[in-house]
RNA sequence: GGCGAGAUAGCUCAGUUGGUUAGAGCGCAUGAUUCAUAAUCAUGAGGUCCGGGGAUCAUUCCCCCGUCUCGCUACCA
């Protein structure tokens, strides 16, 4: 195993469209945290790096969409976010942002290097421009009608209506969403990674070299692997970003997956002179603390940056989470669908570490897991509050009655004693394994033993009791179970620093080092503690309502808004209206089309005749369950081909906001080929 | 559609390189206890280990076929 020297932490940079939630948390913050603390009481010199990623398409959408510049919305972002990791108590050394001064040299010193090298390749392609704003138009900026499902607004990208994935190309009548103008074709350079040169070396370097990831890194980076890498384009046209800094590159930018990994490099820059020997000494050990949905970016694409610049080292190791949901429901920003941490940290002041908690315990380290208000109530008042809380106050209680605050002598011990005090380096070391190997929640659960301890070491040694009979006795007992609770603000320190800070003001101690947990002497005898005060509260039944309520109201307010979100169409004349032919029929066949994911084919009696009709519901209807069902149609619709099979018509269907659909059918049966009017 | 990960007690998760009674925490039940925020301690009940096949003396764990969830990917329509 090798031996480093120093540590280089990185969190994934949050995207500043938005604010910082639980599932950021519990997937990679909190982690992160926990891990810097603990090295940083072990004393080795490591470094946390973070920063918002404020650069994209996006941003710029966001920004349109609300009239604003897009460095107003990652000013905001930025600001909010940082500040609530602060008060958050995520202990970053810098929180940088990628649209400072610093990150603009280096992203574009990097692409330099690069450039200069050779390690590019240049390619011309056709994409859609926009002749009247003057630019080349991002796929999110083009709008038209998707060619599968009709809707008038679908993105270049996305149809959001029917979810398809499109291609600016695949539009009927694009139009540009800056100016309403027809875009046109032209020409435009890029320039590309080829990550195909790589394969084999980052073949080896995983496949071989770090078996060690976790199974869901690791799986993920073998099927890329396995698949091969294609080159990948690092410039776009667009106004929002870096620069590409070459000549004759005007109105280009580094994209943003490229542009933001930098942003780990310049925010070290910032942070500190000495940032080359965080980068480049082979001695330190480089860590990225991300959710899985990064995983490519940092284990193949980044690494392969890096390589190809060659100076850099490359990360031990990425310890990507699985996601966190809430209440049952994917969290969802643009749904408001989160718990928000700067909410959290107002409905609930002084109380960040019962989230630390609850998310540490919680996170989603294998699989994704769930947040629930009622989880986060009990995690609180039975494990918080009932076992770790509780210890601590007992101990308090019993030290003052009986000796004033001052620390006991410790007499000869019995067996019992022995065992209890040998168990706390136990813990440590079990504490310490899960932490080296990013197994938080073990960790945090070991950590939790180590007051279980304390609790079942009172329970069986009864001092209250035993006062009446062998005071002596008595001295020893609390020497013991305060030794424990000093142990509890090291052992407890990563995870809970705001608790752990009000525990050792009452114990009148200082911070300790992470190596001497364990150690049975760490009050002396005669040392005064000074009165203590609860160390977490019991959270009521009431206070959970109202954040359950809250939740309610979202899911309220989402359905409200969808249902304003489709507008009125503009007015019809009778006379188109009776174009339209719409009637009855009943679907005789259903099969799924073969290679699609949403198509099913369906034979359908209009009572005009048998005919064949694709439709992009399979993944709402089985076929079988639809047959014999009476349906609406439109009969008159052009036929279309879809996946090679002519489409005669369009079956009608009721969409409601998760994009569901359900098959408008007549109420009472009535005969194929009715007219409806 | 391709690929990756997951599916184990009411909940959140461990686990088994296949081997007699599958574990933990929380919840629940019962008992003990009162120093402690009805907090603690002990005991106990709870599981077709996603479904179906197969290989094996034996499998929750291996192989095959499915189902569901999540992610990545694809000019899938």
């Amino acid at each position: 195993m090798k031996n480093f020297k120093r540590y280089l932490i990185t969190s994934a940079l949050p995207y500043a469209n938005g604010p910082i939630h639980i599932g950021h948390l519990a997937g990679v913050y909190v982690p992160s945290d926990i891990y810097t603390r603990y090295l940083r009481m072990k004393g080795v010199d490591v470094i946390s790096i973070c920063g918002s990623d404020e650069h994209g398409v996006p941003i710029t959408l966001k920004a349109r969409k609300e009239g604003v510049s897009p460095q107003e919305i990652v000013d905001r972002y930025h600001s909010l976010n940082k500040k609530a990791f602060e008060d958050f108590g995520i202990a970053f050394n810098i929180y940088s942002r990628t649209s400072n001064k610093v990150h603009y040299e280096t992203a574009s010193e990097f692409f330099l290097n690069l450039y200069k090298k050779g390690e590019f390749t240049e390619k011309t392609s056709e994409q859609y421009f926009d002749e009247e704003a003057g630019c080349f138009l991002a796929d999110r900026y083009i709008m038209g009608t998707c060619p599968y499902c009709g809707n008038e607004n679908a993105y270049g990208d996305q149809c959001e209506k029917c979810g398809t994935s499109l291609s600016p190309n695949d539009l009927i009548n694009p139009h540009s969403t800056i100016s309403g103008s027809k875009p046109v074709l032209r020409e435009t350079l890029h320039w590309y990674l080829p990550l195909d040169k790589y394969e084999g070396w980052l073949k080896k370097w995983i496949l071989k070299d770090h078996k060690e990831w976790k199974v869901n890194v690791y799986g993920q980076c073998k099927s890329w692997l396995d698949q091969g890498l294609q080159p990948r384009a690092v410039s776009r046209d667009l106004d929002w970003g870096v620069p590409v800094p070459v000549e004759g590159a005007k109105g280009k930018v580094l994209y943003v997956w490229f542009d933001a990994p930098i942003g780990y490099i310049s925010a070290t820059k910032e942070l500190t002179p000495d940032w080359e020997k965080y980068w480049k000494d082979p001695e330190t050990k480089m860590i990225h603390f991300i959710g899985k949905d990064n995983i490519v970016f940092h284990c193949i694409i980044f690494p392969a940056m890096l390589k190809a610049e060659g100076s850099f080292i490359l990360p031990e190791n990425v310890p990507a989470n699985e996601f966190l949901n809430l209440e049952n429901e994917k969290i969802s920003t643009s749904r408001n669908w989160a718990v928000w941490l700067h909410e959290y940290l107002e409905d609930f002041p002084g109380k960040q570490d019962v989230l630390r908690y609850a998310l540490c315990s919680n996170a989603p380290e294998t699989k994704d897991n769930d947040f629930t208000w009622k989880d986060f109530q009990a995690r609180n008042n039975n494990e918080l509050v009932a076992i770790l809380g509780n210890f601590v106050n007992r101990t308090f209680v019993l030290t003052n009655n009986y000796y004033n605050g001052e620390v006991p002598e410790r007499g000869i011990t019995d067996e019992n004693d022995n065992v209890v005090l040998a168990e706390m380096s136990r813990i440590k070391e079990n504490v310490e394994t899960s932490l080296e190997a990013f197994r938080f929640r073990e960790a945090i659960k070991e950590a939790m033993n180590l007051a279980r301890l304390g609790n079942k070491y009172l329970a069986d040694s009864e001092p209250w009791k035993v006062i009446k009979t062998d005071p002596e006795r008595v001295k020893t007992i609390m020497n013991i179970a305060l030794q424990i609770t000093t142990n509890l603000t090291i052992i407890f320190e990563p995870f809970l620093p705001f608790s752990m800070n009000k525990l050792r003001a009452w114990l009148n101690c200082d911070q300790l080092k992470w190596s001497d947990a364990g150690r049975t002497n760490l009050l002396m005898p005669g040392h005064i503690i000074n009165k203590s005060e609860l160390l977490f509260e019991k959270i009521e039944d009431e206070e959970i309502d109202n954040q359950i309520n809250k939740l309610l109201a979202t899911k309220k307010a989402n359905e409200a808004t969808s249902a304003k979100t489709a507008p009125s169409k503009d007015i019809v004349s009778f006379d188109d209206f009776t174009k339209i032919d719409i009637r009855t029929a009943t679907i005789l066949e259903a099969e799924k089309v073969p290679k699609t994911t949403k198509l099913l084919k369906l034979k359908i009696d209009t009572g005009l005749d048998i005919r064949t009709i694709v439709s992009g519901i399979a993944e709402y209807f089985e076929p079988e369950a639809i047959i014999g069902k009476q349906i609406s149609i439109v009969a008159n619709l052009e036929p279309r081909k879809i996946k090679g099979i002519e489409s005669k018509g369009m079956i009608l269907m009721a969409e409601d906001m998760d994009g569901k659909l359900v098959i408008v059918s007549p109420a009472e049966k009535v005969g194929n080929g009715s007219i409806i009017k």
